[in-house]
DNA sequence: CTGCATCCTGACCGATACTG
DNA sequence: CAGTATCGGTCAGGATGCAG
């Protein structure tokens, strides 16, 4: 039954967090950082701070709508620091916090990984594709 | 008919937007390996190799579909290499390629921080969700 | 045991229009 | 410039059944 269950998954999530559990918020979280746009605005926000259109700018694809969605996550999660300006035209700033600081890099290892192994892993779609005939 | 028209300019906008993404062949890399399921059945290859059964109960919630979905994918970028060794009941056997060896600890790196700073992501939401009343 | 095909629901995402 | 709300299409992905 639930109780006893609910009261050993409480214990061990307090205890040690696990990502392999499906009910451990932590699998919540990693799915949150796995999204599309995640390891894009985090890479650009690690280098200062930005606007909203400017991010836009940068990010080529991003539909207004998704960026928002993404910077309210990182927000409401303590990894993006959302600043107001009341100046005429609203001007909003958005900088990483401390936290945010310390994952960006491993998200942009990442990207960079990505970039650095292209040619092998197109190489590897090729020679399977080949291989595999529709 | 109208109908005509709009799926037109749709599939026209769809092609010309692929076609831009072709450009930037990384992008799609890093949405592939920003998968759902990628990060946590490469950190389970790393331990060494899998079988299908063995991933499906070590990964909890990942059916069958999506589990066999992200094997592909990872076989077909080079990542993971599949034995199929054709004993009576077949035993198909998973195992990360040198490519694979050296990209699964970044991943295992994103996993380990979600662990590591979960109760400030949480600590973080629960102060945001408190200061924004619906 | 492993993998593939089918069906079907609902979540996601883009486009658009409007507020401040 | 920044953000919200709504509508509609698309497709991810879960459940099931069958094949090797």
């Amino acid at each position: 039954m639930a109780t006893a269950t609910a009261a050993q998954r409480r214990k061990q999530a307090k205890e040690a967090y696990d990502a392999f559990l499906a009910e451990c918020p932590t699998r919540q979280l990693l799915e949150t950082l796995s999204d599309k746009w995640m390891g894009l605005v985090l890479a650009s926000l690690g280098h200062g701070p930005m606007r909203h259109s400017e991010l836009a700018r940068k990010i080529a694809g991003v539909s207004q709508k998704m960026l928002t969605q993404t910077l309210r996550t990182l927000e409401r999660d303590g990894l993006v620091a959302r600043t107001v300006t009341p100046t005429v035209p609203v001007r909003v700033d958005y900088e990483l916090t401390p936290l945010g600081r310390d994952l960006a890099p491993v998200m942009v290892a990442i990207k960079t990984w990505a970039e650095a192994h292209m040619d092998e892993v197109r190489a590897a779609r090729t020679a399977y594709d080949e291989g595999q005939p529709a």
